[in-house]
DNA sequence: TGAACATTTGAGGAATTGTTCAAATGTTTA
DNA sequence: TAAACATTTGAACAATTCCTCAAATGTTCA
């Protein structure tokens, strides 16, 4: 390889944004790319709910809705506040809803 | 469970996107929660490359480039225009550079 | 306190994913 | 045509992911 071509990719690289953003923005798409966390946080768009009732609605076991709600957590998407014996959970960012939205009018507009 | 409980579970169906959509929407998402994926996307936006110089942007095997660019291809992220032996590679759809931008202002406006 | 309820947790297993390696395909040019 | 180059492809493997099942934890209330 000569002089040139390693100033080509270099000069490529600068424009990149640093590894760990791209990193961290691959861990925070990964969080929507799954069906079951698209459908947890769709419905945590219509209204807050608890885990059972998110189980209801998407017709799965708790246990798994609990898992996927624990990941959502970890990654600041969903928070949950303890109320009695319940936990509600709820959207934890303003950006979960516009993503989504952004994603959607995508796959509309497909011809 | 009563009446009253189907007909609260039926009300946030109702309301919910189709499971089908909810399931293209994870699929494109998935798309970019990868960070190799997230890398190539990143580079295609500052030029049109071909596989021999995104491998070298992020030193990479030309194989495993190949192999991710054809899930992007699949998936009309991207497209190759053969010129020559070459293929060249871009970005195949407005939406991708607005979908990452968005994920970086949610990265960067993260507190 | 004990029963019922709501939720979380951990182990285990099946399925999927991303990479490597070697070989195949396709194109140019000497 | 043969050699060199650019790319794709398929098999194989390790790592990760998501679910299930059973058990543990925590809370209410009779």
């Amino acid at each position: 390889m000569t002089e040139n071509q390693n100033d080509y990719i270099a000069a490529i690289r600068a424009k990149l944004p640093p590894d760990e953003t791209l990193y961290d923005l691959a861990e925070l798409f990964k969080m929507f790319g799954d069906s079951t966390r698209a459908k947890i946080l769709g419905c945590l768009q219509i209204r807050d709910l608890n885990v059972g009732e998110i189980a209801d609605v998407l017709n799965m076991s708790v246990s798994a809705v609990s898992h996927q709600l624990r990941v959502l957590r970890s990654s600041k998407l969903v928070k949950g506040t303890k109320e009695g014996k319940e936990v509600r959970y709820s959207l934890d960012d303003d950006h979960v809803t516009k993503i989504i939205e952004y994603g959607l009018t995508h796959l509309a507009e497909d011809k």
